[in-house]
DNA sequence: TTAAATTCCTGTAAGC
DNA sequence: TGCTTACAGGAATTTA
């Protein structure tokens, strides 16, 4: 599932690759009309200006005023070479060049809205701090995180406390800091606030460093796979001993999400 | 405003 | 082997 790291990765990738590049056509391929692809036409003809990342959002700004949205949601790929299947959109790009977003499940976005008008993506509008920009500190987060009654792992999953961490990260940054992922947000000390923030950045981090999580469906733009599957502590782990204590790891539901920890090293 | 539940979508895995 | 069913989940939408 791409989360920030993954995200990142794939920006990183795409930045010297695109920035400057003149957008020839911009079409659907097997996309039905619809919102998760609105607009997306109007890219031809425009000129990329850049690659920059909110959370989990890739914008490229265009050269008309226009802005290109990407969400990988779950299975979404950005690909400079065709794929076998279920390639969604296409930019053809100068110098005979081409872009191509894939996404099986069809829960990933490719869309063109006017720069910094996100009226249709509301998650992006309300998207809470940068958890790797300095400005991110422990005061930030526990202002945001103050009066929550809901579990801290959704509420870190929720994107409006802070940007860019879903599934994997959440189970592994709580891991890190033994506090159980149910523990109500607002009920957390001052003291566990503070080194969730720093666990959050630094698992956020180390991912980044080993070019993101594959569990199972993400590739960066060169079609590879994430490293950071294998320093996995808790996530995907269930009936396998804890790293730290031996005790198995246990699978639970929460927030609708798959959810695993520790027993032992995180009680409620 | 917050939060929980529901929906979208299809490849994969499990079950018979 | 082949069919059916359950499951995975980010964000938008709906409901409370």
């Amino acid at each position: 599932v791409p989360e920030l790291p993954e995200v990142e990765t794939v920006r990183r990738e795409l930045e010297p690759w695109l920035t400057g590049r003149r957008i020839v056509r911009a079409s659907r391929v097997e996309a039905p009309p619809g919102p998760k692809y609105a607009e997306l036409e109007r890219a031809a003809g425009q000129r990329i200006e850049g690659v920059t990342r909110r959370g989990k959002f890739l914008l490229l700004p265009l050269s008309r005023g226009d802005e290109l949205v990407v969400h990988l949601g779950m299975t979404g790929a950005v690909l400079r070479e065709p794929p076998a299947g279920h390639v969604r959109a296409r930019l053809d790009l100068d110098k005979g060049e081409a872009l191509y977003f894939q996404d099986a499940r069809r829960f990933g976005r490719f869309l063109v809205v006017r720069a910094g008008d996100y009226a249709a993506l509301p998650t992006l509008r309300a998207l809470g701090p940068e958890p790797l920009d300095p400005a991110f500190t422990a005061a930030l987060f526990a202002s945001r995180l103050a009066g929550r009654r809901t579990s801290i792992k959704a509420a870190i999953m929720g994107q409006r406390v802070v940007a860019g961490v879903g599934n994997i990260y959440s189970d592994e940054a709580l891991f890190r800091v033994r506090i159980h992922p149910a523990t109500e947000a607002a009920r957390l000390s001052r003291r566990q606030v503070a080194r969730l923030r720093d666990a959050i950045v630094e698992v956020l981090f180390e991912s980044l460093e080993s070019g993101g999580t594959t569990f199972r469906d993400y590739r960066n733009v060169a079609g590879g796979e994430g490293r950071f599957v294998a320093r996995l502590a808790v996530y995907g782990r269930e009936g396998e001993p804890c790293l730290r204590c031996g005790r198995s790891i246990v699978r639970i539901v929460l927030a609708q999400r798959g959810t695993w920890y520790c027993p032992r090293c995180q009680r409620g």
